[in-house]
DNA sequence: TGGCTCATACCGACCAGTATGCATGTTTCC
DNA sequence: GGAAACATGCATACTGGTCGGTATGAGCCA
């Protein structure tokens, strides 16, 4: 035994600390915002100090954009495009996600709001670096839905005269939108009456079973 | 003469200097958001100094908030109702906004979002008075969308059976989504993908010719 | 022994807020 | 109507606290 990974030996374990200083400043970002999320907060809830922290990431906008890498990317295009990826009806997909999220919010989801679109509004404006990466992420997003639905017109379960492009960038917005509207008004019909919206907009993106 | 106003006698002039802040205020708060915000930058526009500043305003939190109802609450509802209260078709009307909107975006509005967005983000889950103000901002905004909408029920310019408040809310979500992903993206073709969407949407709400 | 992992203590900058004083208007009273 | 007494409007200088970042060194592993 022993040849490999010796055990966690609990103590001197660089990446359990990693990990551990990235998942508190995750939570700790997403509750407060990166500029007001306090470094002493995080390493309190990871249970280290500040040499552990700047031993594994270089400073404060480091570690944001580890969150936003490592941890609020792989959330948000895991939940939405995995779905997606292996439909064939990216419709009827759409619109189980959208159900599935309708049923599974919390409240404090509903406080909390979309960590994607938090860090998107709060630092688009101020960090060029923040920035390019969220743009990125939202790329990748909106690529995803394009893909899904490109294939749903080539198995004749999407229209044909959809822009998939145009409409997946329509749907992230809308999507957004909504999470970020819940999340001021702290009501849950909000969340209804919008995916009540964006149901009726997948539905009216199925082919007429009049033109066959 | 000087019975009244005796002339802007340029120095002393508590109207004027209070007005000076409010607005190099939200200036500085729209770009930088408000916790970014500093006082300092806002006073070195303004061309005033703390001692005015808090003559005014009791402090930074208390000048957000009037920053919120007297600058941000007006500009948008304007923009946005003052259109729709006098319209006898709101679909149209709608259409109109989106159009003016799609067209006059510059490449600053773009990247600067919208004002009423970019605070209900930052602050709705840090501070709870900020937020129920932006909540009710929201929701006049949506009331009068809604009002609009069953107006043009009654003279027949929108379908009968939409229900006007979970439209009036699917709009302004969808709207403060497209502005903020535009403004991530910083992507015209955002605005364009977006007000196709929502002009497809407005029009699904007409009444079939068919049936009349 | 030397390089990795991390704790402790400290620093310096930034920034909201305050104390104070002066100058300009406004009221009061002779 | 004029001057004293007061209130308003605002500038200057300073303070206290928060917080990101650093310097240093001690334990652990190969």
């Amino acid at each position: 035994m022993s040849q490999r990974t010796p055990a966690p030996t609990r103590t001197r374990d660089p990446k359990a600390t990693r990990d551990a200083i990235l998942q508190s400043a995750t939570r700790e970002i997403h509750t407060n915002g990166f500029r007001s999320a306090g470094l002493d907060s995080i390493l309190a809830e990871a249970g280290v100090t500040k040499g552990a922290l700047y031993h594994h990431f270089g400073s404060k906008h480091e570690l944001g954009l580890a969150v936003l890498e490592e941890s609020v990317r792989r959330t948000v295009l895991e939940r939405f495009l995995g779905p997606l990826a292996k439909s064939v009806n990216p419709i009827d997909t759409l619109i189980a996600i959208i159900d599935r999220l309708r049923t599974e919010v919390t409240p404090e989801m509903l406080v909390a709001g979309c960590p994607l679109n938090n860090l998107a509004q709060e630092m688009s404006s101020v960090d060029e670096e923040f920035r390019s990466h969220l743009a990125a992420i939202f790329g990748e997003w909106r690529r995803g839905i394009a893909k899904s639905l490109r294939r749903g017109q080539e198995n004749g379960t999407v229209r044909a005269d959809v822009d998939a492009d145009g409409t997946a960038t329509y749907i992230v917005a809308t999507f957004e939108g909504t999470a970020g509207l819940a999340k001021t008004t702290r009501d849950l019909e909000v969340i209804e009456d919008c995916s009540r919206g964006l149901v009726g907009f997948f539905e009216s993106l199925r082919p007429t079973p009049a033109a066959d």
